[in-house]
DNA sequence: TACATTGCCTAAACCGGTTTGCTAAACCGG
DNA sequence: CCGGTTTAGCAAACCGGTTTAGGCAATGTA
């Protein structure tokens, strides 16, 4: 049986207060005392038992990431694991833990009700989700990141639509006229997307850039699916049985970029000389893949370190305060992927061959 | 103020224990007062405390993840998420909640101290680790993956010697004949290099296959940094600034592999022509870096799922009954980072020029 | 009619700590 | 030697739930 604070207290023979004090605020206890007291602990193996200790101090010194995703299904994504470590970063260094929170049974809510927190940072939260009105009302202080403006909740994000904008532009500078755009799927509970969501602005921003150049983008060229390698290569897949032929394809994840070359690849046809591939994140590996991808940089560690820093400066309160919006910058990094459109649609015909 | 469930009892004109009763066991009450009592509740906003429930059911319905590195670190290695996220499939079946825990300014044992877990995973906790005893008699369940075998601990791990053995067997009958080892550094407390440890497993199965084919491998080959593309370029650097010039990079980790990758370019050497690469883990963008990288696979996702899996079927108490132990499968995937050894070593000293 | 059973609900103890309010002894200057 | 302040430590209340051990009617049984 694990000792208890009873039992330190018994076999020093003092009062159970005066253990607690020992270990919390051991100046309220003459040094000896002290002193015998944490011998006796030890010798007991004592330690105080964290879960009671989080009821009486009503915190619990950890901060919640909350995905709408389920686990086993973002931890391979290289853009969360960055995220993650920037949360990581910001909450160690203030001495929180982190805990990981994501759908039980399908729920968000009641994840949340079982979750341990003393606030919740919310990564690729739509504003449709069904149970954002439902978390909100759970009173735990959040910012959310990835998400559409919220009244009243604090926010990071980053720039979506310029970054989707360059991206697109650069493609239209190389000669591209025909586009694919590879999309991130919203999880299971929403009903479509959200033009506010992250999905929504880089689709903005491709859109405009190419309105500008007098390409329109028709919806039967945004396919969606999972930010995974092989999400980017079955959506690959379904465009071109559905007859498509992009000499350009844009990747709202950098995972499905991947996955889309591979994807051009099993066609027979080479990147970037027949296909230009473009992704977004700029990964770690991003400069190491074959051929070395061309992508949106955002500051992913950044957005993970900042949104735990807003967090733990805001007030108990979520009521109390105007909430902060912050909003970083991205930037195209051109690596190898891209390339001049090729002549005539007829070229990469025969390449099919 | 948060409503409580004293105030859900108030305002229906029952009893705590008939609220209680309401949530957990409704069959003991009678079928309207439960629907009332869920009425007054929900327009409250009543959800039962999770940490209240924790300290009285005495289980947290979480599982915790023990790694002697900061979350800092090793999120973003892909390796490590692919751990993750076989873990996080096994504990949401169960329903259990992930929880990570990683040294509090610097002590696991105090991280461990405040983590609210069931049940423990400790990857790559190497036994000379100076605090691995205190953490065992913490009392929690755990299990060991990647470590030395210990007594008394139930344990996950993969055949690292014959994985790393058919690495070397490769690259042997390659032709080379001039290695370099890569090397995981543990982490800081541990003092030096445990034979019996992933490193020192893996070793020993380069250095037997090398031995049979008559090549000796000197320690001044082996060198050891962060398992990060970072570390694996400057390790490599490091080795050729001592002037070593071999014709073969072993790496313990893709992440280094990819790293040493990078190196070489740097200095104006290919791969595979000049110089041959192959990593450790098989993550999901080997197939995709440039070239295609030459690993030893390792069931990644499935060790977690063991893991967790076998965590989850330990009695509670630890000391009750023998502890398991299980090793799974590694097999070398050859692609296109390694080649047969280039012709002489002259070859490669005017390539550098 | 007396007695056991069942259905519905409650008071109080408990989980393992922290915090508040207080007391008794030691200490202090005058 | 006295009143006032510290110092050291304690008992009890508290955090917000669950669980145990009944209590009280209504129903079934002899």
């Amino acid at each position: 049986m694990r000792p208890t604070i009873a039992d330190v207290a018994r076999e020093a023979g003092v009062s159970k207060t005066a253990v607690s004090f020992a270990f919390n605020t051991p100046q309220r206890l003459s040094p000896d005392t002290a002193a015998r007291i944490r011998d006796v602990a030890e010798t007991l193996g004592y330690r105080p038992h964290p879960v009671a200790r989080m009821l009486t101090q009503r915190r619990t010194m950890a901060v919640g990431i909350l995905t709408p995703q389920a686990l086993s299904v973002i931890f391979s994504n290289p853009f969360f694991g960055a995220f993650s470590e920037g949360c990581a970063l910001a909450a160690e260094e203030s001495g929180y833990a982190l805990q990981f929170i994501s759908p039980v049974h399908g729920s968000l809510v009641r994840a949340i009700g079982r979750a341990t927190v003393d606030g919740v940072v919310a990564i690729g939260l739509q504003d449709d989700h069904p149970e954002v009105e439902q978390i909100r009302r759970a009173g735990v202080p959040m910012v959310m990141v990835d998400s559409s403006v919220m009244a009243g909740m604090s926010s990071i994000d980053v720039d979506d639509e310029a970054g989707a904008r360059s991206a697109a532009e650069h493609l239209v500078q190389l000669g591209h006229r025909e586009f694919l755009v590879l999309g991130v799927e919203p999880p299971p509970p929403a009903t479509g997307l959200s033009p506010d969501g992250v999905t929504g602005r880089r689709l903005r921003g491709y859109r405009s850039a190419l309105a500008r150049a007098g390409i329109s983008l028709g919806d039967d060229r945004v396919l969606v699916g999972p930010a995974s390698v092989l999400g980017g290569s079955i959506a690959f897949e379904r465009a071109w049985e559905d007859g498509l032929r992009p000499t350009a394809v844009m990747a709202m994840s950098d995972a499905m970029a991947v996955g889309a070359m591979r994807a051009i690849g099993d066609r027979g046809l080479g990147v970037p000389d027949d296909v230009s591939v473009v992704g977004f994140d700029d990964i770690d590996l991003a400069p190491h893949t074959n051929p070395p991808l061309t992508t949106v940089h955002q500051p992913t560690r950044q957005k993970g370190e900042e949104a735990v820093r807003l967090l733990l400066s805001l007030p108990i309160r979520p009521e109390q305060g105007e909430p902060i919006h912050r909003q970083l910058a991205t930037h195209l990094v051109v690596r190898g992927s891209t390339a001049r459109a090729p002549q005539s649609r007829l070229e990469v015909a025969v390449a099919m061959d």
